[in-house]
DNA sequence: CGGTCGATTGACTGACCAGTCAATCATTCG
DNA sequence: CGAATGATTGACTGGTCAGTCAATCGACCG
C-alpha cells in the first residue's frame, strides 16, 4: 500500500495551493481551477480529494492554522523568561514577511466566512482558545515570577490578542497610519506598561 | 424638478437594503435580486441607480460608515468629562443591539473586500483616520485635564481602537469565550488602567 | 502477461446571476 | 390634451464555474 502516502501528499499540495490563492485573490474570487493550476494538477483531482469547494476551504482554513501554530511552537515551548516569550510571541504575529502576511490574509477570510457558517465559528473558537490559553499561560508565569502586573490573566490575554488582531487588519489593509513598524511600537508600549520595572 | 428628491430617496432605500443583506448573508452571497427585493423594487431599478455591483457595494460601505458616525456624533461632540466621553464611545461600539451588530457585519465585510481593492482601502483609511482623530482628541483632553495617564495619545488611540476591532470580531463570531459582556469587562479594565485615580 | 484498482484528466453540463434592453408607466410642462 | 423626459419593470442573454463522468493511466500482483 505504498500509495497511501500519495493521498496525504496530494492533499497537502492542494491545501497549500488553496491558501496561496485565497491569500492572493480572496475567497470570493477563488475558483477551483485556480487552486488546481497552482497545485499543478487538474480540477478533477481537486474534486477527487475534496468533494465540494466548501470542504476544500474548511480543510484549508484548518491547515492554515496548524501551519501557523507549528511555526510558533518553538516560541511557546521555549524556557526563556516570560517577558521574552511574550515579546517573541507578539513579534511573530506582526504582519511582516510573506508567510506571516499570507497566513493573516487567510485568517481574515476565515473570519468573514465564519460570520455565516457555524462550522467555521467552531474552528475559530478552537483556534482562538489555543491562542488565549498560550498567552494566558505566559502571563501567569510572568505574574508568578513577579515580572508582570497583577490582574486577571485571561482579561490581559484577551485584550492583547484582540489588539493584535485589530492592528494586524489595519496593517494588512496597507494603512499609511498603521504600518508594521507602528504596530510594533504600539505593542511594545502596551507590553511596557504591563511589565513591572523593579 | 420635484423628481430630484426621488433619486436621493431611492438610492437611500437601496443602500440601506444592501447593508441589511450584506449583514445577513455576506457580500459573497449577495445578489442584486436580493437587494432589489429587500428595497421593494426591481433589479432594473437597482442598476438604474448603480451601474455595477461594485459601485453599489462601495456606496453601501460608505453609507454604512456615515450612518455609524451619525449615531455617535452626539457622544463625540458632548461636553461631558473626557472619562465619560471615552467610556460612552467604547460602550457605543460594543456589538450589542441590531443596528450596531449589523453595522459591524458590514464593516467586517468591507475589511476583507478591501484586502484586494485599493479603493476600499482608501475608504478604510479615511474612516479609520476619523476614528483615530476622534479618540486621540478625547485622550488629549483627558491628559490636559490630568485625568489620563501621560504618553503618546496616538499610540493609546491606536491600541484602544485596534483592541475594539479585534474583540468585536470575536463577539460577532459568537465566541463562547468572548461575549459582549466579557468584551465590556476587558474594555473597562483597560480604561481603568488608563485613568488616573487621584 | 493481463487483470485490478487507485489516481488523474479535462470536456461537459446545469445552474446561476450581473447587466441589458425594449416596453411601460408617471410626472411635468407647453 | 399630448409630447417629452424621467423612472420602473422584468424577461432575457452571455458568461462563468462547481461538480460530474467516461476515459485513461500506471503501479502492483498473481
Amino acid at each position: 500500500m505504498a500509495r497511501a502516502s500519495v493521498e496525504a501528499e496530494r492533499k497537502e499540495q492542494i491545501l497549500a495551493a488553496a491558501c496561496e490563492v485565497v491569500s492572493e485573490i480572496g475567497f470570493k474570487s477563488l475558483r477551483i481551477a485556480d487552486v488546481a493550476k497552482r497545485a499543478g494538477t487538474s480540477t478533477g483531482t481537486v474534486h477527487y480529494y475534496f468533494d465540494t469547494k466548501r470542504d476544500l476551504m474548511h480543510a484549508a482554513f484548518d491547515w492554515n492554522f496548524e501551519q501557523s501554530m507549528g511555526r510558533r511552537r518553538e516560541i511557546l515551548e521555549s524556557d526563556a523568561a516570560p517577558r521574552q516569550r511574550l515579546r517573541d510571541f507578539v513579534e511573530s504575529y506582526l504582519p511582516e514577511g510573506d508567510a506571516t502576511i499570507a497566513a493573516w490574509h487567510v485568517w481574515a477570510e476565515l473570519w468573514v466566512e465564519a460570520l455565516h457558517d457555524p462550522d467555521l465559528q467552531e474552528l475559530n473558537e478552537r483556534v482562538y482558545g489555543e491562542w488565549r490559553r498560550a498567552v494566558a499561560a505566559i502571563i501567569r508565569d510572568g505574574q508568578d515570577a513577579g515580572e508582570f502586573r497583577d490582574g486577571d490573566a485571561v482579561i490581559f490575554a484577551n485584550g492583547l490578542i484582540g489588539m493584535i488582531d485589530g492592528l494586524s487588519l489595519q496593517v494588512l489593509l496597507g494603512s499609511r497610519s498603521m504600518t508594521a513598524d507602528r504596530m510594533r511600537a504600539v505593542c511594545e508600549q502596551v507590553l511596557e506598561w504591563f511589565f513591572l520595572t523593579p
